[in-house]
DNA sequence: AAAAAATTGACAAATCCTTAACAAAGCCTT
DNA sequence: AAGGCTTTGTTAAGGATTTGTCAATTTTTT
């Protein structure tokens, strides 16, 4: 499994951070400032690294800058404020993802897991079309065509399916199709029975529904039969 | 390929350009003040010019008045606040275009690429016309015609057509259309809603508002029926 | 100074999301 | 195999969000 470099001075939010990793399957290391984190960057060759912008010794931004000078790694910066996120943005160092304090481990969690997919695949360009079957999603139109004929998705419903067919055949809890689709959202999980239940009348104008499986007691997915 | 001189006194943001330049294919030399910049503007000879407004020894306009004075090399300028925009705009020196910090490399780069393609191909440039259907959108002549019917749009209403025509039925945020065709602008995304829909008015009158579409949740597009 | 355009805020209208409730289906225990 | 329990499907209504539109204000252009 991969591993993951952790890069936080407050050793609560790495112990956090770190114990949500290893529950995710990840293995992990721990730097408690910017030195430490150049140095176990090149000792253990992470996967992935989560880069608290503001450190002692060595700021983020400057780990992320000499890092970028000798690697690709993917990495993924916490910041204390949003603001901060569009200062950072400006300076496009090439971090691969960003994400705020105060945050939810959940959240972070699947942000590593689309990081290092993407990092994995990176043939999807998350802006390219998908097709499962004879479905075909594109995301940047913002359209779904079955055999020719299109077919008019809420927002949601499209990133539900947007969402599944880029994992075909995968299944995914309600909580995990939740947390993709509605991040930030509280709503309860039943919400994504009903959004999918609707997308299914819609896939079974075109007969098609049956490619949208559940699996009990688990969740959804969706497959080519 | 093509020379770029970067002329700033900050050595970062000089680094953090000809790093960029170079990605993209473009030697690069720098200077770190007016003094230098004419030197090496006579001695290298470059295709392209970034000149900082804000330096010590000879300030950019100063710099920009003498090197127009012995040649029309293409120049980009950068400024500190886009209020000095208007400024230097007012002095009609013929910089060619102008760039506020702070600024995303991207973008710089963007207007580089623009810049020299103007100057290298001013037939091609983004100046060809598009059409979506019967909407006839004219870059050079800022016209648009709907089978023979000409449209008076503002200069905002035609950004955003021609930016939608380049791109025919893809979907696109408020976010991407603000950024597309008021850069630098902090205004609402509600206005692209007030300008888009003054927009549709006046294609009503050529009975094609349909091709303008509301993406619900997502945005708008621009799409033959 | 006047005119045109851009921007904002407010409100109405349209649409979607969410919830709760019940029905249906599947599973487990006995 | 039956009954009870859990999980899933479905529906409809209320609530929330998104969008269309207008008018007022500010900014820009002429």
């Amino acid at each position: 499994m991969s591993l993951v470099l952790v890069v936080e001075d407050e050793p609560e939010i790495a112990e956090l951070l770190e114990d949500y990793l290893r529950q995710s399957g990840y293995r992990t290391e721990r730097a408690a400032d910017g030195k430490q984190a150049l140095t176990l960057f090149r000792a253990a060759q992470p996967d992935l690294i989560l880069l608290d912008v503001m450190m002692p010794a060595l700021d983020g931004i400057e780990v992320l800058k000499r890092i970028r000078n000798e690697s690709t790694v993917p990495i993924i910066m916490l910041t204390a404020k949003s603001e901060e996120i569009d200062y950072i943005l400006g300076l496009e160092l090439g971090a691969d993802d960003y994400v705020s304090k105060p945050f939810r481990p959940k959240e972070v969690m699947a942000r590593v897991k689309a990081v290092l997919r993407r990092t994995h695949h990176p043939e999807q360009a998350d802006s390219a079309p998908v097709r499962v079957g004879c479905i075909e999603v594109d995301p940047l139109q913002a359209t779904v065509h079955v055999e020719n004929k299109r077919l008019e998705l809420t927002a949601t419903e499209f990133r539900l399916l947007h969402y599944m067919a880029e994992h075909e055949g995968r299944t995914f809890s309600r909580e995990e199709l939740l947390e993709a689709v509605l991040p930030e959202s509280d709503a309860l999980e039943r919400v994504i029975d009903v959004h999918l239940g609707n997308l299914r009348k819609k896939l079974e104008s075109c007969g098609v529904s049956h490619m949208l499986q559940t699996v009990r007691g688990m969740g959804y997915r969706l497959i080519d039969v």
